[in-house]
DNA sequence: GAAAGCGATACCAAAAGCGTATCGAACTAT
DNA sequence: ATAGTTCGATACGCTTTTGGTATCGCTTTC
């Protein structure tokens, strides 16, 4: 079978007769006559009953017509939307992440990449840096986010979002806590960190800035996520440093005070293969560059 | 496009590679090289990325390969399909009908034809025997189901069920009726009549009946149809005789008492056109004639 | 009974397809 | 480092397929 005797055979279909249909297709009425009757040989079927007055279809014509009507318009929507797919308009984005960017950061850079590419799916994938490096290696994610990407050959790191932070403590505690800066809440904390692995980290970070204010708080807990840090913050055990875009999520037992802007590391970042010319991953990288 | 370069491309796409394409092919390479690029070029869009150890596929590729499976896929079921139907296991199977055969012969006929023929759909249309000889000359039925056909040119008559007779009286009148034969009912009742229109017709058959067995009833009425009869009959305002298979049914106020066996051309009968090749009325007319 | 309309057929030229042989680039292994 | 191997791409000749023109045979129409 073959597309070709498929529009002929539609052709002549739709239009009752041979000649009308070899006009129709901008041929002569011989070729129809030919690849109609191979179609015919090929499945064995009758498919149109010739007259005086031109052709009609036979039972099984009408069953057939039906069905390759539906392969015709498949086919057209496959050239459709593998164009879509070239402009980065469909297609599946991988996305790899770690720690707290997805809990603000990166759904919504999403929702902001939805708006223009709505039929886009998206994968994610919780993975550590390092497997994020691997994942974009054998291509199974795009693009990761994170904070403290290191930079290595062949791969890009670019900043999201130029993330400040807040201090996260107990509400427990009453509200008249600020007296000064933020600085000086931990003063009556002892700090949470996290997470515990993947150095250099956010935890790294934190203890260097609280350095430079001249601030050596008691480590009260380290845990493994924001989420934990959190959850123990709000049972008093002590006050965490979180990025601000955490801070915009609504965490029962915890108070937020925005931290003076300092200078720090503590962007999100997103990190690519160079060489990764998919029309999604450029899509999504101008939705993030365009957000600064 | 063209279905030839749609399976290079999908063998391509699960072999990732050319050459292992080829073989599971059984062709050669360079005509898959060929096909695959005239594909491309006229879908301007790059579906594999050539590497050193084969090809894999692009973005673009991965979207169109789950398209053009599904072609493939349809294609083959459009060739299964009109294959079914030539052997009549589907299509659709127009049937006309006329008068109390709706009742109880059609439908049973039916879910008899469905068991062998599940696929199969079937359009039901209400016509006059006349409207069932035009509707049979157009092609709009294949098939007409009624009583007393008159013969024509072209068109075959069968027997579907051969029928017998049941007077239905109305219940109200107690059970201690019969004392003869179910004709002596008649010396009881006044007699409904039905159809008015088509002659000849059941009311010609019925009044030919009695008047052989010696009985010229009062007429009490005259019907369109066997419902409204049996409604009339209900309400005491006389006798009716009807098809057996419509005495089958339950109809509120009416006892049927079967009528002994006369001489009648009450059957059930089928009306087609000769010269329809039609898979599903041969396959359906040797499910009636398997009935007898 | 002639004319018109339909699909089928015959024949030729053009196009497209496939196969063999070969190339060039990239990876492997010694 | 270098020869061998393994890819896909290319060149060329041959075969198959396709489409066009002319024509046939049949049916319908006037």
């Amino acid at each position: 079978m073959d597309l070709r005797q498929i529009r002929y055979f539609i052709a002549v279909a739709e239009e009752s007769n041979f000649g009308l249909a070899a006009r129709r297709l901008n041929i002569s009425q011989p070729p129809i006559t030919r690849q109609i009757r191979k179609l015919e040989e090929e499945l064995g079927v009758t498919l149109l009953k010739r007259t005086s007055k031109g052709a009609e279809l036979t039972p099984p014509g009408v069953v057939f017509l039906e069905d390759v009507r539906r392969v015709m318009a498949q086919t057209t929507r496959a050239a459709e939307r593998v164009k879509a797919a070239q402009k980065g308009e469909i297609g599946r984005l991988e996305i790899g992440y770690f720690g707290s960017v997805i809990y603000s950061a990166v759904p919504q850079l999403l929702m902001k990449f939805r708006e223009s590419n709505p039929d886009v799916e998206v994968g994610l994938h919780r993975l550590s840096k390092k497997e994020q490096v691997y994942a974009l290696k054998i291509g199974q994610i795009h693009i990761g986010f994170g904070r403290y990407y290191q930079k290595e050959p062949g791969y890009a790191v670019e900043s999201v979002v130029p993330e400040t932070l807040a201090v996260a403590v107990p509400i427990s505690h009453g509200k008249n806590l600020k007296t000064g800066t933020s600085f000086d809440l931990f003063k009556n904390f002892p700090v949470i960190l996290f997470p515990k692995s993947g150095r250099p980290n956010f935890a790294d970070e934190i203890i260097k800035i609280l350095k430079e204010k001249g601030i050596e708080p008691a480590i009260a807990a380290e845990t493994e996520d924001v989420r934990s840090a959190l959850t123990l913050a709000s049972l008093a055990v002590g006050a965490t440093v979180v990025p601000a875009t955490v801070a915009e999520l609504n965490w029962p037992g915890i108070k937020f005070f925005p931290l003076e802007p300092v200078q720090n590391n503590c962007e999100v970042c997103c990190l690519y293969r160079r060489s990764d010319t998919s029309p999604l991953l450029r899509s999504l990288l101008s939705t993030i560059r365009s957000n600064s």
